[in-house]
RNA sequence: GCCGCCGUAGCUCAACGGUAGAGCUCCUGAUUUGUAAUCAGGGGGUUGUCGGUUCGAAUCCGAUCGGCGGCUCCA
């Protein structure tokens, strides 16, 4: 007689099994009327479940008691239940497709279908599709589990013809299932079923809010040898309310766009004539990453950091000595060759394949644009014999990389094919590595920190046992991964680690932050390498007085000056800090009476390095102050007759709609000079009791 | 690289087989103004590019370049 343990502790005995609906309903009518599915023993499942054991259980409602937003769980089962009924939408309006896969996602939900040739589906279809899901949610229909036991259920599958549900159910049993469920929406044999593991809503009609999104492409099992499938994203809430105000706040989110941002405050431009992937600092964006550049740089300063220039090409055999060239080939622009041997070659009569050929396999005399920066700083560290007492050497360069990503990939800020790294390569004693690679995470730390950026998480990169594509002795990558471990667990912060996401020479900790449509950037990144050192054969002398090899780590706390200021475009979404920003000040003349005095003040804040500008334009002051809030420009001084005879300025901050009344204009200056050079850390508003 | 969608003035968009248009920006003039758009006038586009269909193409078709969303990839 199953003895229910409910979340707050009480205990429910039953005479014989019950389903979780019922036990709800012996609760309360209100909560049965309320319930969407239920958690037995922690394990997400359907309401009309029978619990013939003793177990724990909690209702899953729409919204948790005293909870501010949906929860998790039953927008998991609302998502996947409305899967089914796009896909039975869809199917009525396009005969003869096939499903294949329709998971909940953490905002949305897909399916992904197989048309039948010569058929296709386009947005312009949206709206039928959601009369004809709006259709089944108002029948209300039940969502019916019925099982079957393999060998009937794969009978049944087989005689269906669907090759993928027969793929899911293969793989069903491989995971160890004994059999196969269906869910019917409504009555099984009579209404629309899928194959599925569940679980679900109790009926269509819980489904409150609902909307077809967009269509993708993706292929079957994620293998472009395979079907090419359609994936038809939707999403779905409890209420239409809540579907709304998500839709809104998407809709937000694209307006924070680095994209969008990045040309309205014309920050970089991307050239079709330049190339893709190639980013061209404007003169705004420009400051930004020069501002930034100096943050770092005076920090490494402080560390015992040496900066160095090198420059942006090197031999092949350069990186074919640091592996690069034979293992990462297809992320690199293809060599340079030389003049006189490309003209040996056509002499010779080399065909275009040969030539092609040669250069794959590096058979050329040539330079490559360099895919990365270490081998330099390592060729910097190997021009002199080190010593014991000289490490750890740290070496520092805003070195500009190239890659050729795929262009099906390259968009904006955040992936492109030339970037500027903030590396360093740091060359130590084995015993050094441990305090070495917290310093580098202190370097990550302080930037997130300054910049109010919080929400990141930690990846740490390990190698895959089984891939070929890593360099180096199996012992010493597990003492890098160790080392990586050790130090990401001091940080504090939840972490992950993640098999084949180390880099070729070595495991990382990976910074990772989420854009404003919810992709995943990785930006800071610690490399521990033991192997580098090794193929290069640098070494120093040790205290024996014989030759030892150093390790190195390679680490960039922003990651990419490109992909950072665009992930911290979005996270300011344009309005940067005063530091930061492209103008910091902008003086409002009121009228040419005042001219002369506002640009006195315009002297006094250019003579303190703050980046001001003065509007003199004949206009009205409400349309200069519009014009410069579209800037987002930290401070507005507006000057008139009135400021000029008390030497005053009337200051109007952003963020602030109402002006915050006028200050000595010397006493302005110092505060904002002192809000730029403390990073924040002190405010103008202070001033006006504000802050 | 693959699939789908999309390229109209500096920007945001309209026109969807029949003379390319608006707002903002920009330029000129008037206005001298106190906290989110003063008024008037003017300039600006071989509709991404190349080819095709048509009496006629921004509009239909193909190719190409670029953008967006996915897939795959990401040292």
């Amino acid at each position: 007689m199953p003895r229910i343990t409910l979340p707050d502790g009480t205990v429910k005995e039953f005479a014989s099994p019950v389903t979780a609906g019922e036990v709800a309903a012996s609760i309360g009518a209100g909560l049965a009327k309320a319930a969407l599915g239920a958690k037995v023993n922690g394990e997400l499942s359907d309401l009309a479940r029978v619990i013939d054991r003793d177990a724990s259980l909690a209702i899953v409602t729409a919204k948790a008691k005293g909870a501010t937003s949906a929860d998790a769980d039953a927008l998991y089962l609302i998502r996947h239940s409305c899967a089914h009924v796009m896909a039975e939408a869809i199917q009525r309006l396009f005969p003869g497709v096939q499903l294949v896969y329709g998971p909940p996602l953490e905002n949305n939900f897909y399916y992904d279908m197989l048309f039948p040739a010569g058929t296709s589906i386009s947005s312009e279809d949206f709206a039928r599709i959601e009369a004809e899901m709006a259709k089944i949610v108002a029948e209300d229909r039940p969502f019916t589990r019925y099982e079957l036991p393999m060998s009937e259920g794969l009978a049944k599958l087989k005689q269906e013809g669907s090759k993928f549900k027969l793929d899911n159910a293969e793989r069903a049993i491989e995971a160890g299932s004994k059999e196969l469920s269906w869910y019917a929406t409504g009555a099984p044999g009579k209404n629309w079923e899928d194959l599925c593991r569940g679980p679900h809503v109790p009926s269509t009609g819980r489904i409150g809010g609902f909307k077809v999104l967009s269509l993708a492409s993706s292929y079957w099992k994620g293998d472009e040898k395979l079907d090419r499938l359609t994936r038809v994203y939707g999403t779905a809430f409890p209420t239409k309310a809540e579907l709304d105000a998500y839709l809104a706040q998407v809709e937000e989110a694209k307006k924070r766009d680095h994209r969008v941002i990045g040309k309205q405050l014309r920050l970089f431009h991307i050239d079709e004539m330049v190339g893709q992937g190639l980013i061209l600092w404007t003169p705004a964006g420009a400051i930004i990453r020069q501002e930034l550049q100096n943050f770092i740089g005076e920090e490494l300063r402080r560390q015992g950091y040496s900066q160095v220039f090198t420059p942006h090409i090197g031999k092949l055999e350069l990186y074919k000595t640091s592996g690069h060239f034979p293992y990462y080939q297809e992320s690199q622009y293809p060599p340079l060759v030389e003049h006189e041997q490309l003209a040996q070659f056509a002499k010779e009569g080399c065909s275009c394949a040969d030539l092609a050929n040669r250069m794959k396999a590096g058979e050329i005399d040539g330079y490559l644009l360099r895919p990365m920066n270490c081998p330099h700083h390592i060729r910097i560290y190997a021009s002199q014999q080190r010593s014991y007492r000289d490490l750890p050497i740290r070496l520092s360069e805003f070195g500009t990389v190239y890659r050729w990503e795929q262009s099906g990939e390259i968009g904006g800020m955040t992936r492109v094919r030339g970037f500027t790294q903030d590396d360093a390569h740091l060359f130590m004693r084995e015993d050094q590595v441990a305090q070495e690679l917290q310093g580098c995470l202190s370097l990550v730390k302080l930037i997130f920190k300054t910049l109010g950026m919080s929400e990141y998480r930690v990846r740490v990169g390990l190698r895959d046992p089984d891939s070929s594509k890593y360099v180096g002795d199996p012992k010493n990558w597990d003492k890098a991964e160790d080392a990586c471990r050790q130090a990401a667990m001091s940080l504090g912060v939840p972490f992950s680690e993640e098999p084949g996401e180390a880099a070729f020479y070595g495991p990382k900790i990976d910074f990772v932050v989420k854009d404003v449509i919810g992709r995943s950037w990785q930006l800071g990144t610690v490399q521990v390498d033991y192997n580098l050192p090794r193929r290069f054969k640098l070494e120093y002398i040790g205290s024996d007085n014989t030759a030892h090899v150093p390790v190195m780590i390679h680490r960039a706390p922003f990651g990419s000056m490109e992909r950072f200021i665009g992930c911290l475009i979005e996270h300011f979404a344009g309005a940067f800090p005063t530091w930061l920003a492209p103008e910091q000040v902008r003086i409002l003349t009121i009228s040419e009476k005042s001219e002369a005095y506002g640009k006195e003040v315009l002297g006094m804040l250019t003579a303190r390095n703050v980046r001001a500008m003065i509007d003199t334009d004949p206009e009205r002051i409400q349309a200069k102050i519009k014009a410069a809030t579209e800037w987002k420009i930290p401070y507005l001084l507006v000057v008139g007759e009135r400021d000029a005879e008390q030497r005053v300025v009337s200051v109007r901050a952003r963020g602030h709609q109402e002006n915050l009344g006028a200050i000595p204009a010397a006493d302005f200056v110092t505060a904002v000079t002192e809000e730029i050079s403390t990073r924040g850390a002190t405010s103008v508003l202070s001033r006006f009791g504000k802050a």
